[in-house]
DNA sequence: GTTAGCACTCTAAAAGCGAGAGTGCTAATT
DNA sequence: AATTAGCACTCTCGCTTTTAGAGTGCTAAC
């Protein structure tokens, strides 16, 4: 593959960075003047000529401006430097909203999607932190009616799971708080595995009531990661690239449909490092849907505690210096949270 | 006010029906021809012109077709009598499914809500079923660190709330426990009232405790409705009047910010009894977001026991028929289903 | 009360047109 | 060899014009 040249370099960047700007193709006479290049729009021209054959730029059509491709986007991001990060004032404002709820988890979340959403304008992305291996803080077994009985259960981090089973024989309240306090004692901060080990128990009954804990604990471990929470979607239609209904509905599908959005999520999960923030392109060629959409994702929380996702959608054509100082600035936030809410919690007794 | 004519609401029911399907303005000539009527085109004109000046019809422009008016929809409406039911066939299949999980509330709300919008092409509301009034089932506290603790309230009728605290000082689990069994013991089935009533401990951390807990159940009690629920926003999108780029955002962002359904929804539940259906159209003049929408709710639930919401938001244009009992099945499903799961529960301790 | 007939209106879609911005190429300049 | 001025050419965008069609309202006859 061919090097660019430093000029060429800086014409890219500076074309998608008008771009970014104007939504409309960019024309070689309008930069040249914009940016007082020391260049004649000719030079400039046969510039975007190499650009666009090796696949940097594209024209929409003969004779229009230039656009940045996937490509362009992406030497773009990689060489972006000056993130405009959020001006000191905002941020203390931010952080103080958090500090004033530091308690609910829930509430945490939404908090910061809704502010991101704000900051980016864009739609925001966020996965409660989940974590990395769910151990018993306390359950409790409370009888319904009849045989039917409901399991609470709360996980190291504060998590509260709730299931519901049908035992076989009826049991009295009093006999299911008594196991479950046992079982709480027993094994308070055990994850499944230390369970499995440590239980030697022959009561028929403490046998299925615990083994119902460890399918619960089992699946609490089989999720990828927390609920998600969407938020600020109108933003990103007010965008000009959906005017088009037909771009719009299907953007909107995707945002509407949980499922796919989960996928992508997953996979930046279990690549990214925590704190890192990795830009999606234009789907990145695996998603036909999000064909003109870029999202930008970071994993935040604590290691070896739990971990969330934290991040933005919005067009392709995106201002991604602020937006992924956005994301950086947010992800810093609640992995701070987490790990002073639920890091003493997590190890204090395992 | 006039009366009008047989020959006039016929009139009226056919052209909204026309335009229900067809989406366009429909004009005199258009309509004898494909319904047969016995009548000419200039007679068919007259009676238009008529139902123009009352105010049922208007003609977006001169010389186009007419439309009805918030006002013929609303006589179209109430007029409905042929609500096009769902076939036996798959109201079994949908039965059938929700018996598959009687326990998990969430589940059977997301359930209802996903089908709704998938039965009427539109999207669907709903909340959760909310108790009339919160009575205590058990409650546990659970020390998590320092002098940090949380509660975990289990109403009657499952619904389970949580609450962190900090406590003035420091108390081991072991006691907390056995005040969390004391509450749960003498208060079991009390409400707010009944729990005030009964109350007389002198320890200062139990009056604390019992105060925390009814502080939690006052809360629920002020909640109008349980959480809110929305899928199928892209049906409404899919819709014609929803081309215009303007219109969409307007109407999603109503979608986005649930205050406003909320709202909508509480005024809803206050009037409307359980099991009957109502439909707001066009905003019913109270909103003007909703200018071209329609909203068809039902409160579903059992008396004295808990009631919820469920509904569908569509254009205006809407096919009220089908929309309607498909509805109002649902209603019928859930509140079978509170009933069946939430009502023993409600009252065996009370 | 109904209807045929007709002139008139208005829209929506197609067609035409000019301006403007942009390109690529060539030949001259540095 | 790189740059640039000059120029012919292309394509979109926004504008007006045209045309076809559907629909109306009115009047006069049935």
């Amino acid at each position: 593959m061919e090097e660019l040249t430093d000029r060429q370099k800086i014409l890219l960047t500076l074309i998608t960075h008008e771009h970014i700007n104007s939504a409309v193709p960019v024309g070689s006479k309008m930069l040249v003047e914009r940016y007082n290049l020391g260049l004649s729009s000719a030079t400039v021209r046969n510039e975007m000529a190499v650009l666009t054959d090796l696949g940097y730029l594209r024209q929409p059509h003969t004779s229009a401006g230039r656009v940045p491709t996937e490509k362009g986007y992406r030497f773009f991001v990689g060489r972006l430097v000056n993130e405009r990060e959020i001006p000191l004032s905002t941020r203390r404002t931010i952080t103080h909203q958090f500090y004033q709820m530091r308690n609910d988890v829930e509430q945490w979340v939404k908090l910061a999607g809704s502010i991101l959403a704000d900051q980016s304008k864009a739609a925001s992305l966020i996965t409660a932190p989940h974590p990395t291996l769910a151990r018993l803080k306390h359950v409790e077994f409370i009888a319904t009616r009849g045989r039917q009985v409901l399991m609470v259960l709360v996980l190291m981090g504060g998590e509260i799971r709730q299931s519901i089973q049908t035992l076989s024989e009826y049991e009295g309240q009093d006999r299911l708080s008594q196991i479950a306090n046992q079982i709480t004692e027993n094994f308070q901060g055990f994850d499944v595995d230390k369970i499995n080990h440590n239980k030697d128990v022959d009561n028929q009954l403490e046998i299925d009531l615990i083994d119902w804990v460890i399918t619960e604990l089992q699946r609490a471990d089989s999720l990828v990661s927390g609920e998600l929470f969407l938020d600020g979607i109108t933003n990103v239609m007010a965008e000009p690239e959906f005017n088009d209904s037909e771009e719009a509905r299907r953007t909107l599908k995707v945002l509407g449909e949980r499922s796919m959005l989960q996928d992508v999520i997953a996979r930046s999960v279990q690549n990214g490092d925590e704190g890192s923030v990795q830009v999606l392109i234009g789907g990145d060629g695996a998603w036909e849907e999000l064909k003109n959409c870029s999202i930008i994702l970071s994993k935040y929380g604590a290691p070896g505690v739990a971990f969330g996702t934290v991040g933005v959608l919005g067009p392709v054509r995106m201002p991604y210096g602020q937006t992924i100082s956005a994301v950086r600035f947010m992800s810093g936030i609640l992995s701070d949270l987490v790990s002073e809410t639920l890091y003493d919690d997590q190890f204090k007794s395992s």
